[in-house]
RNA sequence: GCCGGGAUGGCGGAAUUGGUAGACGCGCUGGACUCAAAAUCCAGUAUCUGCGAGGAUGUGGGGGUUCGAGUCCCCCUCCCGGCACCA
């Protein structure tokens, strides 16, 4: 065995071997379980960030361990390849999307193999592609038949200057990012998935997901957010309305109708327009109403403004008449554009209703409580323990009682009933924006909305176009969107409006199954491989990506995508049985103070830390000029910041194995994950400990591995240690999926065998033993130094072939337990006593305890708690 | 603002079911090897106090439950993720 560890030429051999074994490539014919294991696929940005390196390393070590297992590992890989950042690109450099994507992809796949990443690749799939598109746009179709997507308004954020739409990302400050012009809402038509239809099954679906971590499932549970409430319906005053008509709202808080002071409508609700048409006040207002964007945190800290409009509704239980105010915090899309007002019981209102004056009236009581419309207090809004007050009939009714009589009283003057409500919105997919698959639906004056005919499939998106950020290209180029109408052969208008870049993640896992499918979506092979066993990505993508995915899965299910039983068999409710969510990788930032403020990121890599003799920093210089730079705190890497690391700098020089190693042990996979430089040192050193570990040993030639026979106390503590460390790992690998924790085990047992100097036969064959489990024990997180390793100590052998060890249940026996005493709880000295003793006998050593006794001082002892193998507590 | 997380030595983290706080690693200090350096190896390393044995304190802050709390409960601070057109 080579003397020294070359990661370099070690991990291209592994490599080669892998590629000439096809060791990856997953069939649908093997006996064993099989075991889906994906990794959320990248975005192709450029180049691989450490994110990606964590992602994917998590999901190969999961893979490689399930393979040891005996699982028909099927791990694939591919691109989300569509998105804004390749519009961005080809304006800044002139290139177009398509050549610019290709480019990244063809970058990234490289650093991805280089990674040695146990996947598939002859399953790749790339979003941006027709051969993968034409299949949603397929979905799509059928959907729009099914009525399971229309068409409706909705708010954007609109560039008054480049006269273009705006992201939520692209307004900064309440302007566009390019422009800078102040952003405007505008309403404009758009498809929407009618997933408010799935809401109840998104939501009763989360409690069969046991292998879901639970804050996923209640941030998905808040977010699809099942109410219980009133539409509640106000008639119109027609004295300052001048027509008779209703005003609908919806209200979870019924019982509180009685204290209902005035109702609130967004700037382009009905009211608000036919109020402003003589108000010039008023139409101000509702144009001030419509500057901003769109994005929900801006509304729920902007400030809350409201105008009367003059006109009045009419409570629909007491006849009083009510104000109708404009309100800024009131949307149009959600709900019904209107809510009514009860500011003793709901704290916006309460503000909004201090702040204009407007009546306060107290409808709900608790007792001991004091009402003062001064200031809100947390009771006010108390269901559990309130009842009416000042609401006539229905005084002392608690909530439930209140509500139904209010909601029933309402229903028999036909002015409102009880309805199940969901804070989920049905989800909007038009964008108008070229790098997107694009939606198959013509425009045809007399036939209306056709969907493109199966035959007709794909509709290409074309790649050759200038971007220019002002307005959407599809819109200007009459070769694509001229066409003729499928029904009626008229001259027709295709759609210029692309898909939401979420729909293409949300069914890629399925198509993973059968990426080279010609006949559909997928074909028979996803029946064998879905649902996905383990999906791994970033928290970040918790609520939508995640909601959308399950949505989609449930719609293939229904289209009948995965066979006419699908529904019945209950395989294909969910896509997803386990979900691992990764933190985010984080390093320090660095910067200097240019004139104006404007700060200059410099990037870590290019700057010197000086700490003090305790390895705190004490300042930082740029390299390049020996300066200082101010450091900055510690970030999720980013472009703007410029402090992220270049994960093929740490290939290059330590190899992937190291970059591996390090990202595994820094911290478990949940948690986010700070850089630094020093780690990946330590990475390194602990492989080449290993390799001279194995070398060593080597040099007196490989042996079988100890099967029995009589061992020194050394020797069968080592193979205590031996076996424990392989039921942890076990249990960190499977269960817990914390790999900081395996790799710890793995270098405690690695410092224990090099304290281990016996050179008998035995203890030699025992050394064996540990240094082959170890190789196994290590192989999912650094494969490469393991394949080589692997075949020196079993010539003619290949780790791929190999199994998990197996623990030993007799090396796991031990005769004497070391027990911990305390005195109130406090630590005071040590035991060792036989495995077992019994509980009289261990009081009875605790108390005539050395320190125990010292502590007594000739007094008793209250109580002792004997924790069988952990402790004694002696209570005094 | 709302929803979901998080906070443990100089640093990353460990403590899996309420039972020895700081495993493992980084950094740092001292030593060995070397003409020297790198690499490697050995020893030490929470804080305060003490010559030492030891003692006291200590898991973001405040309170509580318990024989015993990093872990459970209540309140607070700060940080991070998401908020529907970044992906």
């Amino acid at each position: 065995m080579q003397q020294n560890y070359t990661p370099k030429e070690l991990e291209s051999a592994a490599q080669q071997h892998w590629e000439k074994r096809q060791a990856f490539k997953a069939g649908e014919t093997s006996d064993k379980p099989k075991y889906y294991c994906l990794s959320m696929f990248p975005y192709p940005s450029g180049k691989l960030h450490m994110g990606h390196v964590r992602n994917y390393t998590i999901g190969d070590v999961l893979a490689r361990y399930h393979r040891m297992k005996g699982f028909n590992v099927m791990q694939p890989m591919g691109w989300d390849a569509f998105g804004l950042p390749a519009e961005n690109a080809a304006m800044a450099n002139n290139v177009p999307p398509a050549a610019w994507t290709y480019a990244n992809i063809d970058y990234m796949r490289k650093q991805l193999q280089s990674l040695g990443l146990a996947v598939d690749w002859s399953r790749e799939v790339t979003t941006c592609t027709p051969e993968y598109y034409r299949w949603e746009q397929w979905l799509f179709t059928r959907l729009f038949e099914k009525g399971l997507i229309y068409k409706k308004t909705s708010t954007v954020n609109w560039d008054p200057v480049d006269h273009t739409v705006l992201a939520n990302e692209q307004v900064i400050d309440g302007r566009g990012w390019r422009s800078g012009a102040l952003v405007e809402k505008r309403e404009i038509p758009m498809y929407f998935f009618r997933i408010t239809q799935y809401a109840d099954e998104l939501l009763t679906d989360l409690d069969q997901l046991g292998g879901w971590p639970e804050q996923v499932k209640t941030m998905q549970r808040n977010w699809i957010g099942k109410s219980y409430g009133c539409d509640i319906e106000f008639p119109y005053d027609t004295t300052s309305i001048g027509k008779t008509g209703t005003l609908k709202v919806y209200t979870t808080r019924p019982d509180t109708l009685m204290g209902a002071t005035y109702v609130a409508v967004a700037a382009e609700h009905p009211l608000a327009t036919q109020a402003a048409a003589d108000n010039e006040k008023l139409a101000e207002f509702i144009a001030e109403c419509k500057r901003g964007g769109t994005a929900e945190a801006d509304m729920a800290t902007m400030e809350k403004k409201g105008l009367h409009t003059g006109l009045f509704v009419t409570h629909p239980l007491t006849g009083d008449k009510l104000p109708v105010w404009v309100a800024n915090y009131v949307l149009m899309g959600y709900g019904e554009g209107a809510v009514m007002a009860v500011p003793a019981h709901d704290e916006r209102d309460f503000e909004f209703a201090q702040k204009y004056k407007l009546t306060i009236r107290q409808s709900i009581a608790v007792k001991d409580q004091t009402f003062s419309d001064s200031a809100w207090q947390e009771w006010y809004g108390d269901k559990e323990h309130g009842f009416c007050v000042n609401s006539g009939k229905y005084d002392g009714l608690a909530f439930q009682q209140a509500f139904d009589a209010i909601a029933g009283d309402l229903a028999a003057k036909n002015l409102g009933e009880k309805k199940v409500q969901f804070r989920l919105r049905d989800w909007g997919i038009s964008r108008q924006r070229y790098w997107g698959c694009p939606i198959p639906i013509i425009h045809c004056a007399t036939c209306g909305d056709v969907p493109v005919p199966d035959d007709q499939l794909p509709v290409v998106l074309p790649e050759n176009v200038t971007i220019t950020g002002a307005g959407s290209p599809l819109a200007k180029m009459p070769e694509f969107y001229e066409c003729a109408c499928p029904k009626c052969g008229g001259k027709a208008k295709r759609e210029t409006d692309t898909m939401d870049t979420f729909v293409e993640s949300s069914w890629y896992y399925a198509r993973y199954a059968s990426p080279d499918c010609k006949t559909g979506l997928v074909d028979e092979r996803a029946r064998y491989w879905l649902p996905v066993d383990q999906y791994i990505g970033g928290i970040e993508h918790a609520i939508l990506h995640l909601l959308y995915a399950r949505f989609f899965n449930k719609l293939m299910r229904d289209v009948g995508v995965f066979g006419d039983k699908a529904k019945e068999s209950g395989k294909f409710n969910e896509p997803f049985t386990n979900l691992l969510t990764q933190g985010m990788v984080i390093a320090p930032t660095f910067y200097r103070e240019l004139e104006g403020g404007k700060k200059q990121w410099i990037n870590p890599a290019d700057v010197d830390v000086e700490t003090d003799a305790k390895g705190r920093p004490l300042g930082a210089k740029l390299r390049a000029d020996g300066k200082e730079v101010i450091i900055g705190g510690t970030e999720k890497m980013s472009k703007s910041k410029n402090n992220g690391v270049d994960p093929q700098a740490i290939i290059d020089q330590y190899g992937a194995d190291t970059a591996r190693v390090f990202m595994m042990f820094a911290s478990p996979p949940e948690q986010s994950l700070e850089w630094s430089d020093s780690g990946v040192e330590g990475g390194f050193r602990f492989l080449k400990r290993v390799w001279k570990a194995a070398q060593e040993h080597l040099e007196q030639g490989a042996l079988a591995a100890y099967s029995g026979g009589e061992l020194s106390t050394a020797a069968k503590a080592l193979r205590l240690q031996l076996h424990q460390t392989i039921q942890k790992i076990d249990d960190d690998y499977g269960r817990r999926k914390t790999f900081n924790t395996a790799i710890a085990a793995i270098m405690e047992l690695l410092n224990a065998l090099a304290k281990f100097d016996e050179q008998t036969p035995a203890a030699r064959a025992v050394a064996q033993e540990v240094l082959e489990a170890m190789t196994l024990l290590i192989s999912p997180i650094a494969p490469h130094i393991s394949q080589a390793i692997w075949s020196e100590l079993r010539p003619g052998s290949d780790l791929l072939d190999q199994a998990f060890p197996r623990v030993d249940a007799a090396a796991l026996v031990q005769d004497e337990i070391e027990l911990v005493i305390q005195v109130n709880g406090k630590l005071r000295g040590n035991l060792r006593v036989a495995k077992d003793t019994d509980k009289a006998t261990l009081e009875q050593l605790a108390l005539t305890h050395e320190a125990v006794q010292k502590l007594l001082a000739g007094g008793t002892a209250k109580k002792v708690i004997v924790v069988p193998g952990r402790l004694i507590n002696v209570v005094i």
